[in-house]
DNA sequence: TTCACTTCTTATCATAGGTCAATGCACATC
DNA sequence: GATGTGCATTGACCTATGATAAGAAGTGAA
């Protein structure tokens, strides 16, 4: 299987060589979804972390009355799972779906552990990568505490502007926590300042 | 200097023995704060990581307005710090200060280095603590994304019973995105339900 | 074509939470 | 005892955003 993103991903980010790529080459494995389908449910236990190769998939939890609270896209190269779920084996509160067709590899603690066996700089690599992550939730939930929608939107935009052009408004909403409807009016109320400047 | 819950940390946690633990002792730096004293700076670059040993630290953005975001609390036996400074060597948009005197121990790249060449384990514990710490955050910004003032207050007593009784109450409602005069009417609208039942 | 379905928008009304100002309290300092 | 400072509370008012409902535009299937 060609895997471009995935290859790139675990030379350039992971530290490995061309050779070294080739000697875990065989253990990867794959999972294609449809838009809609799901790869994981809330109450079943994750057992994978999910690397985008291409597609958009989504992350989100379900409240009490039932509404969605998407805390994360993913598109090409990122990595998402539930890794409370992963690590302490118990069933996961959230969901994962498609929302474009999209080609994962599948990642496990064995898969990890032999990629670390070939070179042990991957795992200290993948480290500096977990801190980078802890530090975007960090700033997303400055946002969430002190800023108004329109600056959490205008945030958005400049931060992912390929997701923009990728996923339905109303799941940007969802992201942003936000109504679809309130979403719509900070558009307007953004485009009419547009004129006026 | 006796450090004990620093000591357990890393024999629990870090999974070293008791005599690993002598052999990086004498490497430990600690560093005492009063109240009101500050470990970060915004525009600085943060150094190192903060091991609580004793005391109350917190962790916040100022916005735009000059309004505090706090991030982040850390008692006993958390670690607090700006990674994406550590790590990219970048001033640090954040500021740490303690709300208590505060006891801390200063770890840097040297220390878990040396700690990690004593017992090769500690890496892989301190990677699980980073996933779980992830997963707090998710949690987090899914109450923010969809939840009300009052289920988030509930869910911080719950969750933090300890702090509730440590910090002040405006602190809190920063915490939680809220105006001090908001929690104030939330906890007011609590003790009337609790009269009723 | 027509129908169903989804997404986005618009309008109206409702409300949680913000803003501003005043008060009361606890504590420290003189 | 008098005074000042920081924090929590309360009240009156305001605003951003939610809720509800309806319509417009696009898309795909029958």
């Amino acid at each position: 299987m060609n895997l471009p993103n995935f290859k790139k991903y675990l030379i350039e980010k992971g530290g490995l060589s061309e050779e070294e790529y080739y000697q875990v080459n065989s253990l990867i494995q794959t999972k294609k979804v449809q838009q809609n389908e799901f790869l994981l449910k809330e109450g079943s236990i994750c057992s994978h972390f999910f690397f985008v190769e291409h597609g958009v998939l989504r992350f989100y939890a379900l409240n009490d009355q039932g509404k969605e609270n998407i805390l994360q896209f993913a598109t090409e190269n990122w990595i998402l799972s539930d890794r409370g779920s992963i690590f302490y084996k118990e069933p996961s509160n959230y969901n994962i779906d498609a929302i474009e067709d999209t080609l994962t590899v599948m990642l496990d603690e064995h898969f990890i552990n032999a990629v670390a066996k070939v070179n042990p700089n991957f795992r200290k690599q993948n480290e500096i990568l977990l801190q980078n992550h802890i530090r975007h939730l960090y700033r997303r939930i400055s946002l969430l505490l002190g800023a108004s929608a329109k600056v959490r939107y205008l945030d958005f935009v400049k931060t992912y502007p390929d997701i923009m052009l990728r996923v339905p408004q109303w799941m940007i909403a969802s992201y942003l926590g936000v109504t679809p409807e309130s979403l719509s009016r900070v558009r307007k109320a953004l485009t009419n300042e547009d004129f006026k400047s």
